[in-house]
DNA sequence: TGACTTTACATATACTGTTATATATCATAT
DNA sequence: ATATGATATATAACAGTATATGTAAAGTCA
C-alpha cells in the first residue's frame, strides 16, 4: 500500500513532520515509563526548561517551548498535582506566576539526566547520524530507520535491559 | 528568550519535528481557507489518497496515511457530514465500509490540485530548497525560515493575492 | 483620580491522535 | 447448522495542542 503522505512529498511536509514526531515522543515514552513516575513524555521538555532555566512565569515558558500558553497552564497543573513542580505569585506582579521545581522535580530531573536522557539523545543521534542530503530524504531514512528498530529499542540495546 | 526545544537536540526531536509540522499545517490552513469550504487542512491528506487510489475501505485508509484507524473512522465522518465523501458497504464482505469522493469531494479536489496545491508545494519545496547538511541544521534553517515569512505568505506573494 | 488599554493567566471548546474494547460480519471446523 | 475464531469497523476514554474568550492586575494618560 502506498505511503500516501510520503508520496505528496513538500506538500504534506506538516502531516508528516507530525507524524514522525508522534512516533518519536511515543517511543521516547516508552523509555521513560522504566522511572515509573507519572509523567508523559512531552512534559519533559517543560521540566528540562525549568532546569535549564530556573524558575519562569508561564508565558516565559511558552516562549521558551514554542508552544500556546494555556498548553503550559495545563502541563503545569498536571505536573503540580504530583508535586513535581509548584507556582507561586510574582512579587513585583501579581498577574505573574512563576513556576518552580519541587525537591520531588529536582530529584527527578536529575534522575533523569542521568540515567535516561542520554541514551535517548545518543539513540535518536544515532538513528540520524549518517543521514545527509535533501529534507526529504532524510525523512525517509529516519521513518525506515524507525521502523527496523524504534527508539526504545535502540536505548534497550545501547545501555542494556533495567 | 532560549527556545529550549531547539537547545536540547536530540533529546527533544519527537516535539520539534511535531512543533514545526504542526505550525506547517496553520500556515497551510490559511490558505486553502480561501477555498471556503468547511475542511481542516489536516483532512486534505485523506482527500489526496482518495484522489490518487479511488475508493478505499477504512483499514487500507489508515495504512496509506500511516494513522491508526479510529483516526479514520472520525475524520470520515467529519467530511461525510459536508458531503465530500460519502460510505458504501463493500459487496464481497459486509463489514467492509467503501469511502469515496462525492461529486462535490472531487471538485474540491480538483479545485484545490489546480489553484492551490501547487502554490503551497512550491512555497514548501523553495523553503527547503537550498538545505543540506545535518538534519537539525536543516530543522533551524526551517523554523528561522518560517519566522520570516510563514508559507501562506510565500503563497501570497508567489501567485498573487487571491 | 478615573477611564481606557495592555498584559498575564485561566477556562471553554474544538480538533487530532492514541489505545482499549465492543459489535458485526466472515471463515472455518465440527 | 452451529459454534469458534478472525477481521473490519465503530465507539469510548484519554492526552495533547490550538483558538477564542473571560478575568484580574498593571500601566497610561487626561
Amino acid at each position: 500500500m502506498e505511503d500516501v503522505i510520503r508520496s505528496l512529498g513538500f506538500l504534506c511536509l506538516g502531516s508528516r513532520l507530525k507524524r514522525i514526531g508522534e512516533q518519536l515522543q511515543a517511543d521516547t515514552q516508552r523509555v521513560l515509563d522504566r522511572l515509573d513516575v507519572p509523567v508523559q513524555s512531552s512534559q519533559y521538555p517543560l521540566l528540562a526548561a525549568l532546569d535549564r532555566l530556573g524558575p519562569l512565569p508561564v508565558g516565559e515558558l511558552a516562549q521558551a517551548l514554542g508552544i500556546a500558553q494555556p498548553g503550559i497552564t495545563r502541563s503545569v497543573a498536571l505536573l503540580a498535582e504530583p508535586g513535581l513542580v509548584e507556582v507561586s505569585r510574582s512579587n513585583n506582579d501579581q498577574r505573574r506566576r512563576i513556576v518552580s521545581l519541587t525537591r520531588n522535580g529536582r530529584r527527578l530531573v536529575d534522575a533523569a539526566k542521568r540515567d535516561v536522557w542520554p541514551g535517548i539523545e545518543k539513540a535518536v543521534a544515532d538513528l540520524c547520524a549518517d543521514l545527509s542530503g535533501p529534507l526529504l530524504d532524510q525523512l525517509a531514512a529516519i521513518e525506515d530507520g524507525l521502523a527496523v528498530a524504534p527508539i526504545d529499542r535502540r536505548v534497550r540495546n545501547a545501555v542494556g535491559a533495567v
